[in-house]
DNA sequence: GCGCGGAAAATGTCAGACAATTAAATGTAT
DNA sequence: ATACATTTAATTGTCTGACATTTTCCGCGC
């Protein structure tokens, strides 16, 4: 776990790599406890400090977890899902906001995903999912729900759709997309028509997946994918012209 | 941008969280400068040291840059694609290395969303991307390639038929997908046999990509898929053997 | 008008200290 | 002997103050 002074400053920049390289090629291992401060100091030429700012570097990637007291010290922290799930939402999210993403993109990217889980819920749905995907076809059909709960919900449905694929990587890897599409799909205000529309598609949608029929599920999905594309194209539209 | 002291300690996590809490929302925008170290200090009443903690812990996020010298300090930054590529890289990577994800699981989810970009990429691949197709599927069938290249090479080939669907929010969640796998299939060794099957395949899929045959290019996807499950299968069991 | 140098502002780093926390070791009483 | 209380040591969390370094700006001299 040696360092070369090759670059100029940023000294904790380099600890922070330099330990993350040995967790990330194993090796350290889970649970491992790294040297204390103190003597990770010692061993880098450098300040207590320095390497308290690399070692929050580290605690921010959640690779590693603090303990205080004795015997205390950073330890390899175990990447939960949960915390995976956090931290890719929160790039994915930042990356299309920050980046003026076009709505026609990011709709495109989801539900191309999307559909790619549908075969497989299809197959594997459990009774908790459909629950979950009716609960929510009901909500969105409430009176006077706002836009934004009607996307929340939307979300929760997608979300639940994609989980009954009851594979944790393919929910994983779905989470950012699904879920960085909130923003955007805020922005659009959602009439009474539109949201009969939808409801009626995500209805379709899970008689299909409770019939285990693939098929059906991904040409619906496919028409609620083209139908949010008009209505975010709309919105986006509207808002172009009220700019200028 | 102020803090309850609601929990006890961990001062620069709370500092950080309120930091991040108004980059992600909004209240900062790109390029703007966040307030001076010791403007920050004061204002949540804390050491400079804490508020360096926290600058950190932003910085290994990407959500902000630091500058020396006057007129210098923190500004939030634009989330570039390549650095979003990396961190997702990276948490992808761990997850399934740490959770001890099943090859089936990692394989699966995959080749399911690398099937869905390819009636894209058959729609809208560019000469590049065949090129590069064409290129690694030349590598791969060269004798005396290590396992490991053979490997590197089908991440080049599968990220180059991702790309192909010109769509970079899909690049960048499939990113994930398909580097992660990599340390699962470097378990795997590749028999003269097996890498003549893949090469195969893979020259089935450009050709169906070339020729905008999107259904071909998911039936031979589809086998690759399959083929690929049973070599992982094979290495597990053999792997398991070895252990008992 | 142009270059040059210093002042100023900011981050990067260090040293040393103290507080807070925790687990183990030790001691004490039943 | 065992259970419980106390001490102790190790370690992280935080603060203070200082100095080094880098970069921009402004004024000065030419």
């Amino acid at each position: 776990m040696k360092t070369e002074p090759k670059s100029p400053s940023d000294l904790s920049a380099q600890i922070a790599k330099a330990i993350r390289d040995a967790i990330v090629d194993g090796r350290m291992i889970v649970d491992e406890r790294l040297p204390s401060e103190a003597e990770l100091a010692a061993e880098f030429n450098v300040s207590r400090p320095t390497v308290r700012e690399a070692l929050k570097r580290l605690a921010a990637q959640s690779l590693i977890r603090t303990q205080r007291g004795a015997f205390g010290g950073a330890f390899v922290k175990r990447l939960s899902y949960e915390e995976a799930y956090g931290q890719h939402i929160t790039t994915s999210t930042l990356l299309l906001s920050m980046n003026a993403v076009r709505f026609e993109t990011a709709c495109e990217a989801r539900y191309a995903l999307e559909r790619a889980c549908a075969p497989l819920a299809a197959q594997r749905r459990s009774p908790d999912h459909l629950a979950t995907m009716r609960a929510e076809i009901h909500r969105q059909g409430q009176p006077g729900l706002s836009d934004e709960s009607f996307c929340a919900s939307d979300v929760t449905f997608h979300r639940a759709l994609v989980d009954g694929a009851a594979n944790p990587v393919l929910s994983y890897q779905l989470a950012g997309a699904v879920e960085a599409m909130q923003p955007l799909m805020n922005m659009i205000t959602f009439t009474e028509r539109s949201r009969e529309e939808i409801v009626s598609l995500h209805t379709a949608i899970a008689d299909a997946i409770e019939a285990q029929d693939a098929k059906a599920a991904d040409v619906n999905l496919e028409e609620l994918a083209a139908y949010t594309l008009t209505l975010g194209q709309d919105a986006m539209e509207k808002r172009a012209r009220k700019s200028t």
